[in-house]
DNA sequence: TTTATACCCTACGTATTTGGTAGGGTAATT
DNA sequence: AATTACCCTACCAAATACGTAGGGTATAAA
């Protein structure tokens, strides 16, 4: 399951994709708007920033916003940002990779499934961009 | 991502696929083959049986064993039992359905997405089987 | 150059989940 | 009757999730 912090950051960046090109938006309006905590919110907006996504303006005027076209971005990017492993299991994640102990990943069932699992998840987590959360 | 326990718990089931229809297998020796702590994986295998997958004998050759045919189990009802939900959001969630709060699931635009996403993992996982374990 | 704005960063605290341990109870078989 | 082997409850420590607190710092407008 996702978390609630990724969940949070899907409906702050819906508030962004909806504002895309008309200038920062204000942590503290996104957080009112979407009734996400604002301390919280900081946190997972920066994190985003660190990795890209978004990018910043200081000072009075300042705010968050989209550096890149929102069908641009995948939805697998934010998971991986904010969430981690998308994979149900390490020995098949693609960022995330560990080999998993006292097992052949050669003969290993599971592990062939899980590969499967994680391609099909794949499929449509990266197709599907942040221009898809606003309908 | 799959928790250890339901990675311990399909090795313990590769162990009793493999002797499928000859009698009740020990805890004992399934801890000792897979190297799981002993207590822990009689936790699991309790749970397994009480949701009707397992069955065991009590006494002297007593053990576990599967009650149905391995390619008669779905691998996502194994998660479903010792993991829980599959789905990557509550509100997409087949058997563990939940609303989710501030959202309007008929104008959720990532809510559209993780159904495709259920969709795609349950295609695979509810036609796998406990016989695809063993390779 | 001052001052207010608004992002940036660190630390802390609580609750829940995860992974595991301990120990005895109970049913079945020999 | 005794042994075997599953059954059940309780407990515990570490990790993670979720959220709070408070000040620091860069920016831009006045």
């Amino acid at each position: 399951m996702l978390s609630k912090k990724t969940q949070y950051a899907f409906r702050a960046l819906e508030v962004l994709v909806k504002k895309y090109d008309q200038g920062p938006v204000l942590i503290s309006e996104i957080a009112k708007k979407k009734k996400i905590p604002l301390k919280f919110l900081e946190n997972i907006l920066l994190q985003l920033k660190n990795d890209g996504v978004l990018a910043s303006k200081k000072g009075k005027g300042g705010g968050y916003f989209l550096v890149h076209n929102p069908s641009k971005i995948p939805v697998a990017r934010i998971i991986r940002v904010v969430d981690g492993p998308i994979a149900m299991l390490p020995c098949v994640s693609l960022y995330f990779y560990e080999k998993c102990k006292n097992c052949d990943e050669k003969h290993c069932g599971l592990h062939e499934i899980m590969i499967d699992v994680r391609d099909a998840q794949l499929a449509i987590l990266e197709k599907k961009t942040l221009a898809d959360l606003v309908v």
